[in-house]
This record gives C-alpha cells, structure tokens and sequence, in this order.
DNA sequence: GCGTTCTTGTCCATATTATGGACAGAACAT
DNA sequence: ATGTTCTGTCCATAATATGGACAAGAACGC
C-alpha cells in the first residue's frame, strides 16, 4: 500500500505494520470490553470485529492463557480479565480530566436535580468515567461508570461526533457500522442526528437508550480544539420538555466552560 | 523446542500457538507496567523480555499508535497509556481481596503502628495493590500502590514464592534471572531467602529495597491451597528487632488467618 | 573539534507464524 | 428427526512478523 511519505502528513501517524495480530488482538479487546462484567458470546465479537471465527478464537484463547481476557464458564461469555486492572495501576489514578470535570458535576446535578455524566472518546468508543447521583426520587442509573458503547449510538457520543471535524466523525460512523445493529440504529440516522447537535449546540437523544428517558449532552473541548469529553444530563422524557431542556443546556454549556478554562489551567 | 504434549499434563493449559506476537506483545506491556508512571527505556525492556530490538520496538510503537503504550517525550521512555486504565473499566472495581483484606490492614496498622501493604502476585511480578500508612512518625512510603516487581526481590515476592510448589517457584526464579541485576540480587540469594521463608513461617528482608529498612511479609492462601496475596510490615530496621520481629509476625500470621477466613466466606 | 560508546530508529529478504476454509461436535428449537 | 446456531479444532498455505545489518543521534571523554 502506500510507502510513501515517512513523516506524518497532518497529524495522525496510523500505519505501521508488521503487527496485525496484535492490532486485532487488541480489538477483540475492545469489543470485550463494551460487555463489561457480563461479556460477550464469540460470535458477537467476530461481528464486530469483522474478523473470522478462528481467528477470533485463537485470539481470545490466547489472552485466556495470559490472564487478559477470562471466559465464563457459565455461560460462555468473555470478558476482560483480571491482568488489566493491575497492568492499569502503572498509571497515576485520578486523571486530570476527572479532577477538572468533578466540582461542575458536582454543581449541575445539584441545580438540575438529575444524574450527569462524564463521557471520553477512547478509539472508535464512549466511555463513561465519572457519574454524579441528582436529588430527584427518580434517576436513570443504568449508565454506570465504565460502561462503553459504539461512539454514536449515545447523546455523549453524538456530541463528541459533532465536536469532531465532519470528515473524522464520518469516518468512525462507518467503521461502527457493524456495530449499530445491536443499538437499533443506524449510519444515516447517526449522521442526522450530528447535523442537528451541531445546529443546536449540544447533543441530544429523544430517545434515550433506556425507554421512556432523554439525553442532553454538551462536548468539552481541550485546548487544541480537539473534543475531550461529553457532559451528560439523563432523564426521564417527562422531566425534560422544551422549555426545561433550553435550561438544561444553558447550564449545561455553562459548566463546559468552567471545566474547558480548569483543563487549560491545569496544562 | 518442544512441539510436544498437545493436551495439558497437570493443570496449567500452557502451549497454545498461533499468536506469538500478541504474547510478546504483552511481556513487553508487563516490563513496561513495572516501570509506572516514569517509564522505561527501550534497552531495558529488551534486556528483561529477552527479544531483539526491532521486535520491541516495532512492538511498542504500534501498540502506541493504540494507545495502550505512551512515550515521553521528554526522557524516550515507555510506559503504560491511558487506553489500559479504559480497558480496566469494564471489569467490577474493589476486588474481593481487597475487601477481605481491608479490615486486617487497618487493625494491623493500628497495632503495629507501621505501614502494611498488600501484594498480590501477577504472572512473574508481585504487585502492590493497597497500602495503609501507620501512626508512627517515620513511615517507609516507597513502596506504592501500583508498584511492581519481580518476585523474589521484595519480601512479600519471598513470601509467596515460598508458598508456591518449590518446583514453580524455582521455575518463576529462573524466569527473572534477567531482571535481577537491576535489584542488585540473584538466582541463589533469593532461593536461599525463599528456603529461610519456609522455615520462618513468613517471608523476611534484613536489607529491605530501601536502604535502612526491613520487611516481614506472611503469604496468604486460597481455599485450594495456591497464594492469593502476602501482607508486609516495612518499618526502619531499627524498629524490627528480634523480639519485635517475633511480635509482629505473630499479629500477621494472626491476620492472615482471619483474611482467609474472609476468602472463604465470600467464595 | 573528533573518536567512542551509548542509545533509538529503520530496512527488507527470509522463514516462521498467523490465517481462514473446511470440518465436527454441542446445544437448542421446531 | 432435522435444521439452525453456536463453539471449538485442524492444517496446508500465504501472508506476516522477524531480526541481522545499517544508520543516525546523544552523551561523554579528552
């Protein structure tokens, strides 16, 4: 393929070869990873892989063997294994991210009453790192910390998308295609819903991925313009009509703020 | 080398081929996790993996192109990216250990008065999974959570080597032989440790990895008999003479008993 | 300055390694 | 019984990862 060019061209250095299978290895990791503690049968992962079952398996088993991935013997599930965790605690624990974004979880959910969310880009996924709890007696809690979903099926991920430059967001849509089955959407539905965060300002999902709840969520950006994270307010519909959902946002892309200034601040 | 026994002798389920890459890949990603927040330079890690350079370095530069691997740019060392600590989302957060453990760190602390550490092993290495400071004014912080090194250069990597079949442990002494130098021990030294540990009944450092300091660690055992865990008292020499020393022991060995109970319980 | 000895990074012919089509068994449904 | 969908395995083959050799940069000595 292209040999050209050794230098990166704008940004991106992708591709580098000479290590395919640990690439796929590592997206089977990821796939494995958005089925949490329960997993994920085989088949699902070579779906969404798009690789063949063999290969999958051998993958898999292999990671097995080195403790990376472990595979329920009830129902035969895999799931990301304990070896993960301790590689992960090389790392210094409370990202600076988190400790930005914490004092204006912490104010929005007392003023709006409702449960926020902090979402990350990792790859072509959301990934929700931080949850705050609101006061009000009926909360969507079934977003928990750590849970991972195909960027796009998601209000957070719909805003990152649109936070993203038109031509990048366009290219994760698709190579999630495979993935939008399992969410009951779709590419086209997707890239309207971008088209209408980026008019609006935020994103936001009519029909929240639980039924009978809604989504509002704003993207943060880093200095370089580059989208960090998503802020997200989750409800049931009947909390958030128009008027509601217009103050909503406005604190919502208030706290933005604040927590875009704290990353600066902290750079 | 030895294309032989397909099927597994005892119980270990070893030889699976077909992805030596993705196994290298992570032998580099363990050399790297020891090396925590700082790093560590491309030699070392292929001094202690014992492949050749380009290999790890073609290694490391695709798994940094995943985000599983960061450079410093700064220093040129490797060390562990934020793509790890994503992974390790999916699986449940406190451990069962750790919450069998906790009391009996805390209790254990207060007693002795110094700082106890929990350390679990992990394929070759040990690592420190939870610390709890003591009250007395000097403390040995060193050691952190998250650190990691190959068993048989700390105490507790002693402890749980002599808890192990000699026959393994022999086998992980053997295995580390490389990275010893680095820690200033060898093959013999730390088989002459273990075999004090076996006779002690706990696993004991006159010259801890601190200079002036002295460890005494006790293995804790699973219900089918393997090591789970070794808790460690470390304090400056001066605190842990022979009478001390007894003293100690006894309050961990009394703990350990109680975690494993705990174990048990939950299991 | 200039050699020496470190380090990291790159190339590419080669053979070792990973691949996936084909097959088989297990579980469940009709 | 017979179909369908899942997981697991085999092995000839092609593609992939390998590592020796080379290059360039950094740090040190003098």
């Amino acid at each position: 393929m292209d040999r050209t060019s050794p230098r990166s061209s704008t940004r991106a250095t992708e591709p580098r070869q000479g290590a395919q299978a640990i690439r796929r290895a590592l997206s089977v990791l990821r796939i494995l990873a958005a089925g949490r503690e329960d997993g994920v049968p085989l088949a699902e992962v070579v779906r969404a892989t798009g690789l063949t079952r063999p290969t999958v398996h051998r993958i898999v088993h292999v990671l097995i063997e080195e403790s990376i991935v472990e595979r329920h013997d009830k129902t035969g599930r895999y799931a990301i294994g304990n070896q993960v965790p301790e590689l992960a605690l090389a790392r210094p624990r409370p990202s600076p991210l988190l400790v930005a974004a914490g004092p204006s979880l912490r104010r929005a959910s007392a003023e709006i009453g409702d449960t926020l969310f902090l979402t990350v880009r990792t790859g072509n996924d959301t990934l929700c790192v931080d949850r705050r709890i609101g006061a009000y007696p009926i909360q969507v809690l079934s977003i928990e910390v750590g849970a991972r979903r195909p960027l796009g099926v998601s209000s957070a991920g719909v805003a990152i998308l649109a936070a993203l430059p038109a031509q990048d967001a366009r290219k994760i849509v698709t190579a999630n295609e495979a993935r939008f089955e399992a969410y009951r959407t779709d590419v086209a539905t997707v890239l309207g819903e971008i088209a209408a965060a980026r008019r609006l300002g935020y994103g936001m999902r009519e029909i929240g991925l639980i039924q009978g709840t809604k989504s509002i969520s704003t993207w943060i950006k880093t200095p370089d313009g580059r989208p960090a994270a998503a802020m997200t307010v989750s409800a049931v519909r009947t909390r958030l009509g128009p008027r509601r959902e217009q103050e909503v946002a406005e604190i919502l892309l208030r706290e933005t703020r604040v927590i875009e200034q704290a990353i600066r601040a902290s750079a």
